[in-house]
DNA sequence: ATACTCGGGTACGGTTCCGTACAGAAGGTG
DNA sequence: CACCTTCTGTACGGAACCGTACCCGAGTAT
């Protein structure tokens, strides 16, 4: 991670949701730095150290199997944080690396456990993005199982390209091959279709969407689908929730 | 449902690993039902009325694609619960149906969201079951994308039996292919090689765990890993998140 | 008893994706 | 410059699963 971390100042979409009122607190105990491929921010029994809110890095969600194959099971971007379980005093379970190299806000462990009890804002926050990454997941079950991989892949560059903020990143075809769960020359393959189609350049480890619209139509509807949740989540689940919240703590006192 | 509720006498293990000094208050607030297959118990925009307890029912949480094809993105037993989500204020946003008839223990919104007021220990045991359940179906997206059919049914069968306490119970190949998202003929295969491994038994609608050690062997490693993560977050983590929720309170206080 | 519905066995051609392998091209390194 | 590593293109046989279809037997309704 970069050696100098700098104040935030906008860019996690969850950060930025908090209402106003309780927004600057929140954010006074954050910091800004840069992290690169591959690093690990969580594991499990280990990193406890840091709440991630990515800014236009991405992270993946990894397991691996008992074969030793590793695989992506979720993506987390601008639209929520990593590590936020700590909150409610589960273990971390799974290893979340970086995806896609870029800027992330974080807040020390301690720090966040302070602000989720201040800030009502903030515990919805989490907990309503929480409830959109479950629901993305569940989605992933079934888009892995039936649709085509061309879909698939256009699905998941489109989902990063929103994260990231940018229409070009880094990412080897063989990167995507563990994240989608098949072949490298498999998405290969893809790959091909879809710069065919008009859709997306790539050479020697980078990736550029040259044309949205026919990415999107490549796409699968479970791109829409999340793109949707996850603005809903940040949007007016989380008035519904910070309304349940002080009822919550009016009925405990 | 049964028209003719009786009280409830244990057999959801969440309801059951509640803490002694608090579990009478919470169970006060439950009736016993029976529940057939099929049923509907919560869907996006209604279906609020009730929380459910499965105890020897098996619920399943299901979507479907754009193409009107249904299949299963979660399944709820003994070990969990259903609409729970409730609590936390945020929009019901899949169906739920019965999958495996049996009884359900259930609890109106208002009483439940009360008795989450009140007890800690519910509190604490439905959060750390939601946690395992995103980890269930994290699992599940990696399965369904690397794990063969075969095994896939395997592990299906033993969770469900697991959660239906009882190694026999209805169910035919074409419920089962949805829930699987395969095509029904596919399913017949693999039940035909559970059978002839001597693993199975099934008949006109009912399946039947004659040897569950081979079962366990034919069947991923998704097995176990998902039946050892419900009984921590049963056991362990609920008292972990139990401790975490009393300094919330104070800290809010 | 007869007709009908439901659950399951099986088949056949086709598609997707796998496992493996090898080669070429781009870029970094000494 | 030569060398090496990384990234991508491509091929080929094979396995898993699909779409569709037809059949049969068991239970159910009339």
């Amino acid at each position: 991670m970069n050696a100098c971390p700098t104040s935030y100042e906008g860019g996690n979409r969850l950060l930025d949701a908090i209402p106003s009122d309780e927004r600057a607190e929140v954010v006074g105990a954050v910091e800004v730095v840069g992290i690169e491929s591959a690093t690990v921010t969580h594991a499990p029994d280990v990193s406890y150290d840091w709440v991630v809110f990515p800014i236009d890095a991405v992270l993946s969600v990894v397991t691996t199997l008992a074969d030793g194959e590793t695989a992506e099971v979720g993506t987390i971007g601008n639209e929520g944080a990593s590590g936020a379980e700590i909150a409610f005093g589960a273990p971390v379970l799974r290893k979340t690396i970086c995806q896609v190299e870029g800027r992330i806000a974080r807040m020390s462990t301690m720090a966040f456990l302070d602000a989720v009890d201040r800030s009502a804002g903030l515990d919805a926050l989490i907990r309503s993005t929480e409830k959109a990454r479950m629901f993305f997941v569940e989605q992933m079950i079934v888009c892995n199982t039936v649709h085509k991989l061309e879909q698939r892949c256009a699905r998941w560059l489109l989902l990063v390209a929103d994260r990231a903020s940018r229409e070009e990143y880094r990412l080897t075809h063989d990167f995507l091959s563990i994240m989608l769960g098949v072949r490298r020359a498999t998405v290969s393959d893809a790959a091909k279709s879809l710069h065919d189609a008009g859709a997306i350049e790539y050479a020697r480890g980078r990736v550029r969407i040259v044309d949205r619209a026919i990415l999107e139509s490549e796409a699968c509807e479970c791109y829409k689908l999340a793109a949707r949740v996850f603005d809903a989540a940040l949007d007016t689940w989380g008035v519904t929730l910070l309304g349940r919240k002080r009822r919550r703590i009016a009925g405990i006192r």
